[in-house]
DNA sequence: GACACATCCGTACGCACTTGCGGGAATGAC
DNA sequence: GTCATTCCCGCAAGTGCGTACGGATGTGTC
């Protein structure tokens, strides 16, 4: 790369070396979340940050539980995508079956997080109802 | 396909015809979020589900606004990324850019929506800091 | 004028994610 | 026992997203 030099060295940092505002750099830099706080968020995010799989959240959390099949039928959705879906889900701890015969009845996860229910699924709906600028 | 016979006739539904529990089916489907609903909040969500957007929604909220080197300098992140970065934020709307000169200095749009702001950026961040039952 | 600098654009590559399919394990009905 | 049902898994493709690179544009400096 020919504007990128690590500071291996710790001298002669090609990369901007001329911040305009190095007090606000200083400022946003110390308040800033790691990149390992980032990506574990993001990576939250991210599990919701899907049409079928927000959907799965917001029906478990109005039903209290709800099998495959059933999910399948509120969502108007592919079963497979369903079980892929059930599978992340459950993988990150969000989600837990419990199988009773041959049905598993799905539901959140009681250490589900508090914020994530409360802010993304009840109130961050509503910013889609109001398209204020755009579309 | 071979397991979505999607009623257009109204009849031979194939797709898993006995539901477990067709109330719970029923009430879900009544407060599900519509399928254009959920894909605009989860494209709003799949934004700020990126570690370097995240940061640079986090670094243009402590610090009023920074030019695109600078942010590359507060993440630590190339240029390029955050080039590509702010085209995306600033193609929805998230951030704008003010020129001054050579340099653009960005900073998060005025209609910016509150509740993405209160809950994703300023407590949202919380749960990282306890990783429950993962890593 | 020539030069250095900050930023952006167009393109191509690589990669992770999602989907669809076939098949298999467990369970209940008959 | 045989059969149907529910759910999950492994594999192979298609797709979109992020990154890196070269180059272009506009702007201050000398």
């Amino acid at each position: 790369m020919s504007s990128d030099t690590t500071d291996v060295t710790g001298l002669t940092v090609e990369v901007h070396a001329h911040p305009i505002d190095s007090e606000r750099v200083a400022h946003a830099r110390s308040r800033l979340p790691s990149l390992d706080e980032a990506s574990r968020l993001t990576s939250l995010l991210s599990l919701i940050a899907d049409p079928v799989r927000l959907r799965i959240l917001y029906a478990l959390d109005v039903s209290e539980e709800l099998c495959v099949g059933d999910l399948g039928l509120a969502l108007g959705a592919n079963e497979d995508q369903v079980t892929y879906a059930l599978r992340l889900l459950r993988t990150a701890g969000l989600v837990v079956g419990r199988k009773d015969g041959r049905v598993v009845y799905n539901r959140l996860a009681a250490d589900f997080p508090a914020p994530l229910r409360e802010h993304c699924l009840h109130q961050l709906v509503e910013i889609t109802r109001r398209p204020s600028s755009e579309d």
